[in-house]
DNA sequence: CCCACTTTTTTACACTTTGTTGATAACTTT
DNA sequence: AAAGTTATCAACAAAGTGTAAAAAAGTGGG
């Protein structure tokens, strides 16, 4: 499975088309590695850009935590699915992310790609910025999520 | 697992390269020798660079004890993601450091490489003198952490 | 203590890969 | 068929990588 680290800049051009950076392709490890599924991130004005395989993980994790049968359930898969794509490498190695979704979070010329472990985010480069946490509110984070219990390393 | 020490001073060239220094090497323990990932530090303006196999036990630790779909899970999983590179060692022994992160720390061509442990420190040279405590400071320091307790040492 | 020798570091240059852009061709949709 | 969208190609610019040689620093033997 692909983990991904590092933010690169990258630029979107008037298609809406964006390079894969070259470091980003190399961590890619996947049956086939040059299909992405692309949709709008559940909780910020960001893109979550899936390799095909690990899509399959998310809505396999999906599948086995929800219950079409229940209502709520079947509101929230709906809504999991809504807005997002299928894209693949061009023969140039880019990517063409649909206008639709580029539109719903903000993204212009200038954009973030974040490596994630297993995803990589697409942000507007502003919006990467300030969404930034101040050294101290990360403390106190990474404080309540990992400090409290002993921590699993395996 | 790789415990570094000493502090060495090292020149940046304008491509953003720097010469590994060799006692830093023979020092390296890690499946991938030449393999790293750089990152800025939480607290201070400086850069943090661990070796290939130490990142992933971080990573690893991170990926156990977190839930993706957890909002404030992935708002951490962000921050410590933010500003990381991989970087290899190149056929001369050197690592290119983005240029993103040089500036991010206000490197220039005079750098300090510091070895604490599982991770070695990247200061501009004069960054890393003036961050110096007073040796009052320190003393003061020292015995607030290691002095009132009888110490464990295992 | 000095010299010769090895290792490490610095510098410069050439070359390859990656990134950017624009233009054109093929395809869909209306 | 026209308009819009998507794919392919080519050319240039920028960044990254590798090689080599010169300079500096460290090491050991006489």
């Amino acid at each position: 499975m692909s983990t991904f680290i590092g933010d690169y800049e990258c630029k979107v051009d008037e298609k809406g088309r964006v390079l894969f950076p070259s470091s980003l392709r190399k961590q890619v490890k996947s049956e086939s590695p040059n299909k992405f599924v692309v949709k709008k991130d559940i909780y910020e004005e960001c893109l979550v850009l899936y390799p095909m395989e690990e899509w399959e993980l998310q809505t396999a994790i999906i599948r086995h935590n929800t219950n079409p049968y229940n209502k709520e359930h079947n509101l929230f898969i709906r809504e999991f699915f809504r807005g997002t794509a299928e894209v693949t490498l061009d023969s140039n190695g880019r990517l063409l992310l649909p206008k639709r979704l580029l539109e719903m979070v903000g993204i212009g010329r200038d954009i973030v790609m974040a490596g994630m472990n297993g995803k990589i985010e697409i942000w507007a480069k502003e919006k990467y910025e300030t969404a930034q946490l101040g050294s101290s509110d990360f403390a106190n984070l990474a404080e309540r999520i990992l400090g409290s219990t002993p921590l699993k390393d395996e």
